[in-house]
DNA sequence: TTGAAAGCGCTAACAA
DNA sequence: TTGTTAGCGCTTTCAA
């Protein structure tokens, strides 16, 4: 149905090589003639097939994109960046998403893949060699972004332990008593790929085993917030809750507020990532801005670069900073 | 690189359609055959080339979508609801996003009609009867969500004009003197289609043009929320702002808040979507939901049931309802 | 300046 | 049960 080189070519009198000469305006040909052709196939509205044309050149210009979450705006954020830097690049992107199915993420990557992308950027939920093994057969460029899986894949993210030090080392010197990780398991059919939260707990513990007047605790289950009001309500000391992801913080202060706990009058708390939404919420939420964009901008450029066959290293550290908001 | 049907051919000493039936289990084949091909197979790793695949057979089970922001939640919600139903139905998706640039979005819609996506979903920033004259050019099954672009293409939606209504209605009967729609400009290169925000308005103003005693107003500019603190501040009146979106409301909430303004003593106001994100909002925000779940999944249903050959009728509305929050 | 022919990896119709 | 052949629409090399 849809009109072909060959159409073209019977219609002009000329051979198919010819039409293709006239339409990627390459190797010697008469103006006539090019101009003819490229009038019938315009009229006809010849557009190229780009199934045939990836089969043929081995390669089809897209970048494929593994994300679990789209609702989280980590993610968002992420997928709106990495797609405005590939189309700068010349490069479409493929997004795909499996909500934190580890098998469906295979799965996807191995669609994409089949798919001849020239290039993958993941953030996956599965991990450890096996997976890194898949992933360094499948035999294209590929960049891991978010969740690290293995030292030898290339990796962009932040140095999510130094952010958490910084970030409780603050906590206390703001006359905190006594600190509170929050990171409930994340939902989603397994478990996961924690990376990043496993990172920013141990940034946690390095903090307070070298302080060891802080109390601590660790929240880790689905009913953290009812843990979270139980110790607001009785634990006598002043007491801030450091999040892993903004959305935890949110939670808390939510429900807290619902009995009359307001921070930072009450406890002090303080998130991770500085999600956009944050700007809607008040008070103004202390958290650790993550540079998302400029982590995504850098997957993308690393991307292309082995795709050119450069050789790269194997972890790049976009920079994080404290965001002083009201709620320490 | 990759290992092809013709390496299995080669290796098992047999033509390469015994490797197809071995592989596709299709066809009479000894099993003895079958075995010793499907082995070698495994032991090298084949995998089928997606884009042979997709070239000879004319179709790639692919979902093609296209929407302009990601950030926002209610796309976000509408691209997961999109992923799960599709590939529930046995279809892959490739999500492309253009920022609210026109022109982008053509060339997206392109290209993936170029690599035989087998059907589109669109929630287009493009408009009018030249655009519709494209899409229609393109000879593919295609959705429009949201953004209804033309009585002669396929739609899924709410009754955004009724929802308005319904909702500006309860505005008053709650006892509010004044009504202030609001809907800035938004954003992007181009003004963009704004259907959804052109039929709430309709049904504003059929609500006014009824309730005579009741003044109004059109808030339409970048500057809407100085202009709202002024309304509130000024007016002797008991105000309500109908916003057309969710995020529009959580900017006057978060300003007006600053100047001591509190809804629902000083103000009311309604949004319109019920973004999830709402949750970790106080107070909780009056809105409309609109089943922007049940939206998306009628939408891949009815664009699969086109790519069956199946004649379509050209709107699909699903249900919405007021969500009464605590800001009237 | 133009054309012929081979091939990308797969499917499908027809033969043997 | 297996093989042969043609073809999807394009690119690319070689020849005219």
């Amino acid at each position: 149905m849809s009109i072909t080189t060959n159409d073209i070519a019977k219609i002009c009198q000329v051979s198919r090589t010819t039409v293709l000469r006239a339409l990627n305006n390459q190797g010697r040909i008469s103006e006539e003639t090019k101009e003819r052709i490229l009038k019938t196939a315009k009229e006809l509205g010849y557009r190229p097939d780009l199934l045939a044309r990836g089969l043929v050149k081995g390669r089809t210009m897209y970048i494929g994109v593994v994300v679990f979450d789209v609702k989280n705006q980590y993610f968002a954020q992420m997928l709106s960046a990495i797609e405005t830097e590939a189309q700068k690049q010349g490069y479409s992107v493929n997004i795909t998403l499996h909500d934190k199915n580890k098998t469906k993420e295979i799965e996807l990557i191995r669609k994409l893949a089949d798919y001849h992308m020239d290039g993958l950027i993941l953030s996956p939920v599965n991990e450890g060699e096996e997976f890194a093994h898949f992933l360094k057969n499948l035999g294209i460029p590929l960049v891991i972004i978010g969740n690290k899986v293995s030292d030898t894949l290339p990796f962009v993210g932040i140095q999510e332990k130094e952010a958490a030090k910084e970030a409780v080392e603050k906590i206390i010197k703001t006359g905190y008593e006594e600190v509170i990780f929050v990171c409930p398991p994340l939902g989603g059919i397994d478990e996961g790929n924690i990376f990043t939260h496993r990172e920013r707990l141990a940034g946690f513990c390095d903090v307070i085993a070298a302080n060891t007047k802080i109390s601590s605790q660790i929240l880790s289950n689905y009913d953290y917030i009812e843990e979270a009001k139980k110790i607001v309500k009785d634990s006598g000391k002043k007491t801030a809750f450091f999040c892993s992801g903004d959305i935890f913080a949110l939670e808390i202060m939510k429900e807290l507020k619902k009995i009359g706990m307001k921070t930072p009058r009450d406890y002090g708390i303080m998130g991770f990532d500085d999600i956009e939404f944050l700007n809607y919420i008040t008070p103004r939420l202390s958290t650790i801005y993550n540079s998302v964009e400029e982590v995504s901008r850098t997957a993308v450029k690393l991307l292309i670069r082995q795709m050119q066959g450069e050789s790269v290293s194997m972890n790049y550290f976009e920079n994080y900073h404290i965001i002083d908001g009201e709620t320490l």
